[in-house]
DNA sequence: TCCGACCTTACGCGTTCGCGTGATTGCGAA
DNA sequence: TTCGCAATCACGCGAACGCGTAAGGTCGGA
């Protein structure tokens, strides 16, 4: 006997999908809430869920901070998020606040019944979408630092620069004559594919050549 | 026409899954290879494949090294990366590596062809188990977002600096006037604690105000 | 109603930067 | 040795930037 929760405000969408759920699965205790604050409200009794089906989308409790207070509420669940938002930030922060699963509401019900089946047997199941945009998310932590094939000299410079440090500086620092630093820079607009410090600075960045 | 590359060591994987590939679109290219080198070594002639189907687990040439060759060679492309493995560090440098897709070599065909329509789409398919581990993963990484309280309007306009535009275009863009734009950065100098660009695109950076 | 915030526009000065250009040196390859 | 080639130092100009200063406009809270 496995438990869900469905928390969505619009009561067809509600209806709609709780109707599915049941019909796929009479086994299945259901559990409808309108709202993060009503499932959490809900009696300590209520046995937990396994899986918690979220709209992000709803009034009240923003859908980030639900996230968070369910996953103290009911540890073991895996929260599966309903969302018609596709922007870096929330994907971002509901996957760190512990979200298991990131779906648009726009899926059709047999790929959330499919998900529920994948979220129990401890998958996260992805719109594919959302999926790239999590990969390229990913891939920034952890940038292979790409060779752009700098001098010493360069790299030197580019750190500084990273830094702050006006042209000028940069020469004191590393003992050079500014026209020197100046030249280090050219290669390294050149090879970075930028025309200003600033640019050259933020690809350094990203492309984490310095941290 | 769409092209496509089917990189497997195993003859009768190769081969079967090539046939299903041509079953399901008569009109996509398909290049089947059995080595990551083969594939690297075709013709410059050979069109630049929208997807790559990859199976790391292959002989010879490292399969994380493969996919960046592979991205260097096309990088316009979808690398679907087909693995008997799970195990963390392997799905890490992979999607480090620039890997769009995920999928275990236990996928039925369906899903496996599923996937490659979802990664031309712009998606990034990916098992659900591999998935999870690609979530537990980032929540590792804490989101450290500082605020400094920057206000809309300067939160636009660092936003064109970490991109390297000139103030003067950033004005351009934001419909503003110069003076307007120098006003905004001042006030993120001040919050930032920086007196230059370069640090403050460095900062925002580096404080992931930006990616 | 006034006050404080933020936004907007505005001027000017001194500094820094981007870049074209050119000379010199050192080091390894042809 | 001769030939690149990167590194160093150098000059100068036009553009961009940093910053002090000022003043009018909006909007919400005291």
């Amino acid at each position: 006997m496995t438990t869900l929760w469905l928390i969505e405000d619009n009561p067809a969408y509600r209806r709609a999908t709780e109707r599915a759920l049941r019909q796929a699965d009479g086994k299945r205790a259901i559990y409808a809430f309108a709202s993060c604050e009503e499932a959490l409200a809900s009696p300590a009794t209520t046995a937990s869920p396994e899986v918690i089906l979220l709209d992000v989308g709803l009034p009240g409790m923003d859908g980030i901070t639900g996230i968070a207070r369910l996953k103290q509420r009911a540890p073991e669940a895996s929260i599966l998020v309903l969302t018609v938002f596709e922007d870096d930030d929330k994907i971002f922060r509901a996957i760190c606040s512990g979200a298991s699963g990131y779906l648009l509401k726009s899926e059709p019900m047999p790929r959330i019944l499919e998900a529920i089946a994948e979220a129990q047997a401890g998958g996260s199941p992805m719109n594919s979408r959302i999926a790239r945009r999590v990969l390229s998310m990913f891939a920034r932590f952890a940038p292979v630092k790409k060779d752009y094939g700098l001098t010493p000299r360069e790299t030197d410079v580019l750190q500084l620069m990273v830094e702050g440090t006006p042209k000028k500086q940069i020469a004191d620092r590393l003992a050079l004559n500014p026209h020197t630093v100046d030249y280090a820079m050219r290669g390294i607009y050149r090879k970075l594919h930028v025309n200003c410090q600033t640019a050259a600075v933020s690809r350094a960045v990203k492309d984490g050549l310095f941290r």
